[in-house]
DNA sequence: TCTGGGGTCCTAGGACCC
DNA sequence: TCTGGGGTCCTAGGACCC
């Protein structure tokens, strides 16, 4: 049986979601900014219209965004994140299989169905993910992933009404590689871009048309992988089961430069809290973190630093006490006075499951006591809104917070925030 | 002190994704 | 004043061992 997979792709999806709790935005244009409500990560068709690109920084759009009546969002990954799991399964009823690949777009493994018209069923597949949950999808079918990738794409470009695309014969392989500029292939960024441009390769059909070798020697593994999808030969494999994480990460830029040595360490211990916390909701423990410091390098004419440092731990941990501890001393051998700091982070490395945690015979902490306390603490801090509980190192500042000027409600996950309707 | 190959492990950096 | 954040994978090069 002929491999045939789908990518379900949810439309504009954070603009999407922001539209579903307020219908009179409906054929209006919205965009959803970053964190820092900094620059623009999503947008509605109307928006895209209006040339309003993406990664656009907000500051320098704000007189074309008034001008037009552009409706405005903070990001609100609590209200996306409840929407995309509604989307992901409505979709499980539809494959065996499903890979969910990012937050509005899933794989979905089509090659057991023998007798259907795909374009049919593609079709069922998006009408039954509105009616559930009121958020548009685009679906591209094809033999491969990157194909179905391309597939998804030319839905948008060509068949916008229809929603859906299948490729299902040589014939339309060429057609669809043909019509796809190389910089639109899944794994091509903007360099591969250049280097292919430069080499006379412009639309993805010319790409599969290059000698293996060279393909293999200038884009290396991943890219041969890549070009044999686009000849219709599946090689990326289907992940059903979400990959063990390898890292968590929380590194954000401040609301606005800082230059007070506490106020960025506060930064510092409430990011730590957060990995911790993460840790803990996933059951993992970290034996290393890495944390780091930078200034803002937009700023051409200030004097910049970064510096980085990796601290192995004695005991993995997912302990936000203890994690602020290392935390702390690792910043004070990185942090230098006299520079204005716009970001730092902390990222846990080398995570395993809590289960597995080798203890060390020189080990003071009570372990056993440590991890109740901090069972009542997420407790504490689910109930009661984040941050009710906290180490003294994380402090009240608010200097470092994040802008979130044109931040919607949690209408799904929080009842005080659920739609009232007045009648 | 120099000669030398092969293997492993680690790190930094570069590429990509959403 | 204001330019995202959180990830993965691959490769090259250095350190170290036998």
């Amino acid at each position: 049986m002929k491999k045939m997979i789908a990518l379900v792709d949810c439309n504009n999806f954070y603009a999407s979601c922001e539209r579903l709790f307020q219908p009179r935005l409906q054929n209006k244009p919205i965009v959803v900014l970053s964190n820092n409500d900094g620059c623009v990560i999503a947008r509605s068709d109307e928006a895209k219209e209006l040339g309003i690109e993406m990664g656009a920084p907000s500051f320098l759009i704000e007189t074309l965004l008034q001008q037009h009546n552009v409706s405005v969002f903070s990001s609100n990954y609590t209200l996306y994140g409840d929407l995309s799991d509604r989307v992901m399964t409505t979709l499980s009823q539809f494959a065996n299989q499903v890979e969910v690949y990012s937050i509005d777009e899933a794989f979905l493994n089509l090659s057991s169905f023998r007798h259907h018209n795909l374009t049919d069923y593609a079709h069922t597949i998006r009408n039954t993910v509105m009616q559930h949950t009121g958020i548009p999808v685009s679906v591209g079918i094809a033999p491969s992933k990157t194909l179905a990738k391309i597939a998804n794409r030319l839905v948008k470009k060509r068949n916008k009404q229809l929603g859906v695309y299948c490729i299902d014969s040589k014939e339309k392989i060429q057609f669809a590689l043909q019509n796809t500029p190389v910089k639109d292939i899944w794994g091509i960024g903007s360099q591969y871009t250049k280097l292919l441009t430069r080499n006379g390769f412009n639309t993805a059909w010319d790409l599969s048309r290059a000698p293996s070798e060279w393909v293999r020697k200038n884009l290396s593994v991943v890219g041969q992988r890549m070009y044999n999808e686009l000849n219709g030969i599946s090689c990326i494999t289907f992940e059903e089961m979400p990959p063990k994480k390898k890292m968590v990460c929380v590194a954000r830029g401040f609301g606005k430069v800082l230059n007070d040595k506490n106020e960025v360490m506060e930064a510092l211990a409430n990011y730590t809290a957060m990995v911790a916390a993460k840790l803990r909701s996933e059951q993992l423990a970290t034996s290393t973190i890495q944390i780091f410091v930078q200034t803002n390098a937009h700023r051409a004419n200030e004097p910049q630093y970064f510096r980085s440092l990796t601290i192995q731990l004695p005991v993995a941990t997912n302990n936000t006490n203890e994690l602020i501890t290392h935390a702390r001393q690792g910043f004070e051998t990185i942090y230098r006075p006299g520079y204005n700091y716009s970001k730092t982070g902390c990222t846990a490395m080398e995570l395993k499951p809590v289960t597995e945690v080798q203890s060390n015979i020189f080990d003071r902490e009570n372990r056993a006591r440590n991890s109740q306390l901090m069972q009542v603490l997420d407790k504490v801090n689910r109930s009661f809104g984040k941050n009710t509980v906290r180490f003294a190192l994380q402090g009240f500042s608010s200097r470092w917070k994040l802008r979130q000027l044109k931040l919607s409600p949690c209408y799904t996950t929080r009842i005080e925030e659920v739609l009232t309707i007045k009648i």
